[in-house]
DNA sequence: AGCTTACTTTGAAAAGC
DNA sequence: GCTTTAAAAAGTAAGCT
């Protein structure tokens, strides 16, 4: 059943167990992750075309899946950044990156942009902030969107800045390092895109 | 359309040399007391020059390296006066270098701010990864480049071997992106 | 809060691990 | 794939005052 993957290659059973173990590890970094099965599905599927155009040879099997899931991740929009999955398959986030560009390129594949919107719920619930604050995170950010003060800017930053900001208004003692560490970024960068959306928005 | 026309400056030209003999690097290291020669950790004796401001890596095959030249004729101009120098400081090269350039890196600006989001979404082999780098990766056929583009209209353009190429590149891209509509003027 | 320095991305060659 | 060189773009990061 697995063979047909790639009939015309002669070598079948190295590419069975190449495939048994990118799987086992799939698994394994499914319940690591919290991810559903159609986002393990879609990792497997990746992968399996990068298996076939011989993407994996000289390569690390285990970054090559780390990679695939997160194309998988990007793919239908499930937040879970770079680092959460360099984290939970013990990969330098560096090769994990590298990989997926990769996978990018040779596979040809589109992925939508992070959308920062995506990222507000999880550094909100992170944080333990009210539902309140997401609210008006989410309108500050659906204003600042298209003033095109977004572009090149990193979505989680563009996030924890909107949640700051929202913070701020809702009255929630909530400091810029609370907000920051949920988000995986700096103080400084918070600062940075607050200055962005204080000038555009007038705030 | 285009309010101004792309300014482009070449930043770093890479060329590559034979002498085609080998030479002593150990001998280069005694003589010249400037340049840093660590075999165990790279195979290349780095010879720099102030004038243009370049750094030349030499092999004990003869083969060489020059990067940090701004244009292609300053390239060439480093090579030969690499080996005049070496000549002059007593080692023995018989043949003047053959130079080759192998790539060129150039920064220009484009009249007006860019939709990245949407151009990353209509322009063909493409990728914009804002988390991972702000700047939109685009890779042309013809000429053979890859231009790093920036929301601010700004670029880089590199993998040309030819300063031609890279106006070419840059004209390429400026009038792609005007059919598309991706280009934000005024402000 | 700044300032400095440094790292991310792109391309290509060299010799050898 | 890595090592070394150079340079730009813009964003983010880290250390120090």
């Amino acid at each position: 059943r697995l063979r047909t993957w790639d009939s015309r290659s002669q070598v079948h059973e190295p590419v069975d167990r190449n495939f048994r173990q990118a799987f086992s590890e799939l698994d394994r970094l499914k319940d690591k992750l919290a991810v559903g099965d159609a986002v393990i599905e879609k990792a497997a599927y990746v992968y399996r075309k990068a298996l076939e155009k011989g993407l994996v040879r000289g390569r690390s099997i285990s970054a090559l899946v780390a990679a695939a899931l997160y194309a998988a991740c990007r793919d239908t929009e499930t937040p879970r950044t770079l680092k959460d999955v360099a984290n939970a398959s013990n990969i330098k986030k560096k090769d994990v990156a590298r990989c997926y560009r990769l996978l990018i390129r040779e596979l040809d594949l589109k992925m939508p942009v992070v959308d920062p919107v995506k990222c507000v719920a999880r550094i909100a619930s992170k944080a333990g902030l009210t539902e309140k604050t997401k609210r008006k995170a989410l309108e500050i950010l659906k204003k600042a969107e298209e003033g095109k003060i977004s572009a090149g800017k990193d979505p989680m930053g563009l996030a924890a800045a909107a949640l700051y900001v929202a913070c701020v208004m809702n009255g929630e003692n909530k400091t810029q390092k609370d907000v920051a560490e949920a988000a995986g970024v700096t103080e400084v960068t918070i600062r940075n895109r607050y200055k962005g959306l204080k000038t555009h928005l007038k705030l | 359309m285009p309010q101004t026309k792309p300014m482009v400056s070449i930043e770093n030209v890479v060329a590559s040399a034979t002498v085609n003999q080998t030479v002593n690097l150990n001998l280069i290291t005694q003589i010249f007391p400037d340049v840093e020669y660590h075999p165990d950790q790279f195979p290349g004796l780095v010879f720099r020059l102030k004038a243009p401001k370049t750094a030349t890596l030499i092999f004990s095959s003869g083969k060489m390296v020059c990067t940090g030249a701004k244009s292609e004729e300053q390239a060439i101009k480093a090579v030969r006066n690499v080996v005049q120098k070496l000549r002059k400081g007593g080692i023995p090269i018989e043949n003047d270098p053959i130079i080759e350039i192998q790539n060129i890196v150039a920064s220009a600006s484009l009249g007006g701010k860019i939709h990245l989001e949407l151009a990353a979404r209509i322009l063909p082999r493409s990728m914009y990864e804002p988390e991972q780098f702000p700047g939109l990766i685009h890779r042309m056929l013809d000429p053979k480049t890859v231009i790093l583009l920036f929301a601010s209209g700004k670029l880089v353009c590199t993998g040309a071997k030819k300063e031609t190429e890279v106006y070419r590149a840059v004209t390429n891209l400026h009038t792609l992106l005007e059919e598309k509509n991706l280009m934000i003027y005024e402000s």
